[in-house]
DNA sequence: TCGCCTGATAGTTGCC
DNA sequence: GGCAACTATCAGGCGA
């Protein structure tokens, strides 16, 4: 895809070529607004842990807790069986 | 944080660590929750790219011009910060 | 620590001032030759894990092996004991 | 990847799977052996801060420092990367 | 010395 | 299916 080709798409529509200037402007900006509401989610789920840290629960396995509930078990029970290979492989 | 005064804590709170444990579901689901919105909002950025480049927007392109601007913010932000270490630094 | 400090510190050994702008700048360098050193380093490593995964092993579970060669044992069982209590209390 | 395959790999290679552990241990004893000097590294830079703190300079400011410089070099890089694909983008 | 916070590293996901 | 960008996690440095 080439800025050429949005340049030629813009000028069918306008007689200027501001017309994609203006829609790229549009885009970058909805995406900006939208990856503020993702980071200030961000910050929400930080401040859960720090909450749950601060009323003795570990983080770090609450992530992992997190993580495991939505991973599946197949996968998981594969990469087990991976580990102990390498595990018995190094002789540990 | 250690098992032995995470279970700890939850006694002072309860008689039987129950309250613990609702303690910990509640916050596990809140996070899950807020990681659900944050996921959604990653796919609607998703969707405005495949909308751009459906335009005649070349993503890569896009994504450049939002990372840049984005380096320009935290550099501005760096620079404050610096100046302000400066400032103290000088007994200012 | 401050700068007033320092400019006193080097206006001690100098007429000028100038001599703790030069340490500084020297400090400054060598700091960032190492830093060099340590990203190349950095980059050797990532380099192995390639060539390993080209030999049919899983880059993923090579990291979690030296993770746990390096990692005390206690810790490590701390941890997953930590863990068994969140799932049973989540009744996972 | 799959522990089968890798299996079936080494197997490919010897009649025993012996050959596939001697890489693995290779492997990771060089991975080992890179990490070690990166943290001696690492270890040598933090003796420079130490040291200029103790010349009587603010270490704080010098990371802040060092972090701008390092800004600043990835920003133009970013810089050239647009331009170019700008260049590209406009068919030149 | 401990807790916090930022910077570095590893893992995941989307794109080609 | 591999590669690259992005995100989340972890560890080390700093301040209280």
């Amino acid at each position: 895809m080439a800025t050429q080709e949005a340049i030629e798409k813009s000028e069918q529509k306008s007689k200027a070529g501001g017309i994609a200037q203006e829609q790229l402007r549009s885009l970058i900006e909805r995406i900006e607004r939208l990856e503020e509401e993702k980071a200030a989610l961000a910050a929400d789920i930080r401040e859960i842990y720090a909450e749950a840290k601060g009323n003795g629960f570990d983080p770090k396995v609450m992530r992992q807790v997190v993580r495991l509930r939505k991973m599946d078990s197949a996968e998981r029970q594969e990469q087990e069986a991976i580990l102990d290979l390498y595990i018995h492989a190094l002789g540990m």
